[in-house]
DNA sequence: CTGTTAGCGCCTTCAA
DNA sequence: TTGAAGGCGCTAACAG
């Protein structure tokens, strides 16, 4: 057990300068020290330490016990100098705190480290703008072997997607030429849409347009299109206004629920009795706002989201799945490839199949 | 907008080799392409570049033209392994999906990135055991400048934190000497359990006993302490079997409350009236399991968080709530006043004042 | 204010 | 199988 010093309220710690252990002072030396130690030239600690061949079994042996006894590391950045790789990759994410890209990024992580590559975090957040280049590209280039982009190309400029000159893969938005994992978010439309229809409802409602679609991002505007497709197939003509606008915030499908609520007492009809929202966080803040109204789930009401959140369940929420930490992974496994593979790897797309967990937020129409 | 290729489900694109644009061969030129085309030297050129004072303004012009007309940005490795800094900060963190950590990320992400560092990603994982140090320090120390470990260090071995020879600080947990964020979790416990005295209950439980405690990871012991010392102060007797292991996950927070209902069942008493979560998630899951066996709260059961997580408001959670945002964004001022403040900066410890936010799961209890 | 001179620590030919 | 020499691209200390 660990000592913790604040029981009450203190609140500066003294500093104990840590003092300098010359006998075991890790990561001091360089590979130099290593090979005097050693008895041998620096080249064949190289060698010895990555594995390369060429090396007697009993010089690596050596080497080893040297470097294990300074604590001997590797420079990063030396050795990215010299070999003109800087074993990382960056991944770029509008957030992180949003549950879905913090679970693609732990999906992808694993396989990432295991390969002895870094991970760079560049959340782009309110920068994600259609000016802001993001993290210039240029930059990047020089930061890392390669980059993992979760919904973010769409909004670059071709251009600076160009200047990147390291492999790039996609998650959630595709890039003619480059690698990615992708869901067909028209079919995700489609299925959510087709399943309230297929219960019997005809007046469906979609909570979830983003307004950041204008630059580039299309995830929203696709799986409504798949809504608007669904509806059309069954020979229903979609009224735009049971769409609202909501973002992918909780929040926004509260808001949107309630928009819909006025809307319909102003025009004196009643609310649709069914409504596809973008993704599961948007269908929770609905299902919030019918709640506080009083408002019956699913029998006045179905809402059906997108994703299946870790908390979903929790709601009762019926949804349309994407295994999203095994999207991460997929990401991830194309991304080596690409690093690894060099040339040789020609870039591919991964289409990912969506799945349909009927929970109870979906249920017959009233009538 | 961008071009979305893959309308129905085609599935490997073909590769447009980029050709290499001779005219503007971004990122392609070095320093001393730069220095050439500007008519200067290499040094003049990286001290107008970082804006480092005794350049003339008409040569920094200059400068900044040609490095603007050839693309150029300086390798962060070359420069590091001058500068002898890397220009990055590692963050360690178990998980980043639990919504807590992305939290505390994001808000030391602008922070951290605004003065010029990236941030390097290291998810401990499953790999936090009490034995697997973790991200081996010696590794660390190489490549980053400072590091922020949320609610790691307590499970290394105090060497390893030794080794790591670059500014840490912590946030969650404390160790004594060094800078960190640091919210008082007895009192937290004590807060919770209060509420619920206040209300008038006298049975109350707790959920949230976490497994991986024995190697160091003290909040959930710490706020166990509160509630017990609460109990305490209020003359109660506190009942050791009314305490659930249950981790962090929204899962054991549903099989704690089962399991303290299957307790009460053999044992012929009741349910407590009411039960402190470790965390907003733990809590959850204990509303789902009363919701699904028809135990109503706040009526028959009272149940109390920590967190206040984006979505407690969805239950309608009374939490104790803690600035999530706010402590990544403090640890980021903490960690950089001390990799810029270098010695003169001695490690400092800031308490975060938990709060109450009352919603409607927490009532008098029956009778 | 600007240029010259040495490295930073490692990796990689090329020889031995 | 091993060593010696040079360079990766940039920065810092010193001259001018």
């Amino acid at each position: 057990m660990s000592p913790r010093a604040l029981g009450g309220g203190g609140s500066a710690t003294g500093s104990t300068a840590l003092p300098p252990d010359p006998d075991r002072m890790v990561g001091a030396g360089g590979i130099v020290e290593v090979a005097a130690l050693a008895g041998v030239s620096p080249a064949t600690v190289s060698r010895a330490l990555r594995g390369l061949p060429g090396v007697s079994a009993s010089t690596r042996a050596a080497v080893r016990v040297a470097a294990e006894q300074l604590g001997y590391v590797a420079s990063a950045s030396a050795s990215a100098l010299a070999r003109g790789r800087t074993s990382a990759v960056g991944v770029l994410a509008p957030w992180i705190s949003r549950w879905f890209f913090a679970a693609v990024i732990e999906g992808a992580q694993e396989l990432i480290t295991s390969h002895g590559y870094d991970m760079l975090l560049y959340p782009l957040g309110a920068n994600a703008g259609p000016d802001a280049g993001p993290v210039d590209a240029r930059a990047l280039h020089k930061r890392v072997d390669g980059v993992l982009g979760l919904n973010v190309p769409a909004s670059m400029p071709t251009d600076s997607l160009r200047d990147l000159r390291v492999p790039l893969v996609t998650v959630g938005s595709t890039v003619p030429g480059l690698s990615g994992v992708q869901v067909d978010d028209v079919r995700i439309g489609l299925e959510a849409t087709r399943h309230l229809l297929g219960l019997g409802h005809s007046r469906i409602g979609f909570l979830g347009l983003d307004p950041d679609d204008l630059y580039g991002f299309t995830v929203a505007a696709d799986r409504h299109r798949g809504y608007v497709q669904a509806l059309e197939q069954a020979g229903i003509e979609p009224d735009p206004r049971l769409t609202e606008v909501t973002g992918w915030a909780v929040q926004g499908g509260e808001a949107g629920l309630g928009h819909q609520l006025e809307l319909a007492a102003a025009a004196g009809r009643t609310l649709p009795t069914a409504f596809v929202a973008v993704s599961d966080e948007v269908a929770m803040g609905a299902l919030y706002a019918a709640r506080c109204r009083g408002i019956r789930v699913p029998q006045d009401l179905s809402v059906i989201g997108v994703d299946d959140h870790d908390l979903s369940y929790l709601f009762d929420l019926t949804t349309v799945s994407q295994p999203v930490r095994r999207q991460g992974r997929l990401a991830a496994e194309l991304l080596l490839e690409q690093m690894e593979g060099g040339a040789a790897a020609r870039p591919r797309v991964v289409q990912i199949d969506p799945g349909l967990v009927v929970r109870s937020t979906t249920g017959p129409p009233r009538d």
